[in-house]
RNA sequence: GAUCUCGUAGCUCAGCUGGUAGAGCAUUUGACUUUUAAUCAAAGGGUCCUGGGUUCGAGCCCCAGCGAGAUCACCA
């Protein structure tokens, strides 16, 4: 890309065009930029959507505002397209319904010449249907309200609907999102159902009356998760502090307080590895809700996402990769060491250290020497499992090692309550029954310190305050957690996690010169 | 972090065995008062991502760097 030879300040001819223009603009006396509301009394949709021959008169004054996006000069008049949120519709410009004196300049000099592609107006006039039988507003007064300096890229479609000279290019569809969602069909709709999701999910949980509350972003300790932190620091403490890789262990100190259903939707911070499934920032969901456990806790799930998608998308089927998977509860549960062995043929519960290490060398899955048992068991389900997972399943009972923050299983020995759920392969979902035994917390985060001793670079640390918390009393609780990005890259049917995204993590576009 | 692929006009892309750049749209000028990927005529627009090297000569070959995408590893 030419990005490196300075994006921002050099401008092709077509700029300077415009430059010239916003010159010239003023010089005819018009703000290019003015101050005042512009009112519109509807929009592109509402009229294509309930205009009729029969009740012109109905739309024979309207008023919208948009950018301009395809200008067909014809003379004296002319066709073009204005667009706003919702959609686009054509518009028709006669220089005598617009100059009806003498002064013919408003269309000969600003709108053929100085007002470009891009340029945002409002207009007033009446919706009339044209010889080919386009919904089209008649144009009787027209206001520059914003001018742009920048060539747009120009998105063409014919009447089959075919695009042509898309601004596909992903890296600048990115840096430029701006521009993406305005040239691009269909991004908008991306995060509509992105926002509609995320509302959808909290007015669920506002209905059964739990709470959302916030958390802390800045941690002294970064807990609850196994990951990597972003590390920064406070000036006026003068003391290192972390961005949030999750929040689990402050929403159960709010449980220790007496909510009894509290729930967060807010960012995560992970300093890994970038690829299609991961940003170094993400959105998850959690929610923990007392007396209940990880049973109970499946159903609510099944029930959340069926009608989650039903509200959003108005259907619980969606199409990804060519696959239909369907939110419609129940979903299917099998337990992680079924799972496994339905998948390779080798029951592994009562299976060691050694005897998964073996496993694992006969199925040539490389593993670290630091490797525990849950670990083990962990690269084996994600190698020989996971991606078989396409519609919705739980994976249930998780051996005892992976899973610090979860209660012992009631009746299994060696496993923990707890859940995941996989859609198309991949995790969206994440639940156990609380451990609410501050004793055992405290026993298991010190075998995280130890596999931290092996150099398990992702072990937990202690967390002295969580366990004084548990220690004055948490109720039997349920947790769940949502990766929101993931889910959503589901019921649009993206396979990137940048497409699901406003502003994707990126390299700067320069290197800092003399900054 | 590894491997592969890519980077040419505002956008989307051509560019042959190495001979100092092309198209469509967009832009500018002109024609056209119901067109629609408007049309017709003419014109302008390039640090071929950056820096080295090979060569009489590099968009093309080699090396290094920057950015992006895909795959893999780690993770959600």
């Amino acid at each position: 890309m030419h990005l490196n030879k300075g994006i921002y300040m050099q401008l092709s001819d077509q700029d300077l065009v415009r430059r010239e223009s916003l010159k010239a603009i003023r010089e005819m006396g018009i703000d290019p930029f003015p101050h005042e509301e512009f009112t519109s009394n509807t929009n592109t949709q509402l009229i294509k959507g309930n205009f009729k021959d029969e009740k012109a008169e109905e739309f024979s004054n309207v008023s919208l505002a948009g950018r301009l996006m395809s200008k067909r000069g014809k003379g004296a008049a002319m066709f073009a397209e204005i667009q706003d949120q919702v959609g686009r519709i054509q518009i028709y410009l006669r220089r005598d319904d617009i100059c009806p004196g003498e002064d013919k300049s408003i269309y000969n000099i600003l709108i053929k010449r100085h007002v470009h592609l891009g340029d945002h107006i409002g207009i007033k006039g009446f919706v009339f249907r044209t010889g080919m039988g386009e919904i089209t507003v008649h144009v009787t007064s027209f206001t520059l309200l914003s001018k742009t300096l920048r060539t747009l890229p120009v998105v063409k479609k014919d009447a089959e609907g075919n695009i042509y000279d898309a601004f596909s290019d992903p890296e600048l569809r990115y840096r430029m999102r701006y521009v993406d969602l305005t040239v691009n069909d269909g991004i908008k709709e991306i995060f509509i159902i992105r926002s509609k999701t995320i509302s959808a999910m909290r007015k669920w949980f506002d209905t059964k009356g739990w709470l959302e509350v916030e958390t802390p972003v800045l941690q002294a300790v970064h807990g609850g998760a196994a990951a990597r932190p972003f590390k920064t620091h406070h000036n006026t403490l003068d003391m290192p502090l972390y961005l949030r890789i999750a929040n689990e262990l402050y929403l159960k100190r709010l449980i220790v307080g007496g909510f009894e259903g509290v729930y967060e939707i807010g960012k995560m911070f992970r300093n890994e590895g970038m690829d299609r499934t991961h940003n170094p920032e993400f959105t998850s969901m959690e929610i923990y809700v007392a007396y209940k456990d990880y049973l109970w806790m499946m159903k609510m799930t099944e029930s959340l996402l069926e009608d989650i998608t039903k509200e959003v998308l108005g259907q619980t089927e969606v199409e990804f990769d060519g696959q239909k998977i369907d939110f419609k509860g129940p979903y299917e549960r099998i337990s992680m060491y079924e799972a496994i062995e339905k998948f390779t043929g080798v029951d592994i519960s009562e299976m060691d250290e050694g005897g998964l290490r073996d496993l694992c060398k006969q199925f040539h899955i490389s593993v670290e020497d630091n490797m525990g048992r849950g670990k083990l068991i962990d690269e084996i389900f994600g190698e020989k499992v996971e991606g078989n997972l396409i519609q919705p399943t739980f994976i249930t009972d998780y051996p005892i090692e992976m899973t610090p923050l979860a209660k012992k299983h009631r009746s299994k020995e060696g496993l923990v309550e707890r859940f995941e759920l996989f859609v198309n392969g991949k995790e969206i979902a994440n639940a156990y029954t609380e451990l609410n035994d501050p004793i055992d917390q405290k026993e298991r985060f010190e075998e995280q310190l130890e596999l931290g001793k092996r150099g398990d670079e992702e072990a937990m640390a202690m967390d002295n305050d969580f366990i004084r918390s548990l220690e004055f009393g948490m109720p039997p609780t349920s947790g769940l957690g949502i990766g929101i990005d993931r889910l959503v890259m589901l019921l649009t049917g993206k396979k990137s996690i940048q497409e699901v995204l406003f502003f994707p993590q990126m390299k700067p576009e320069q290197k800092k010169e003399n900054e």
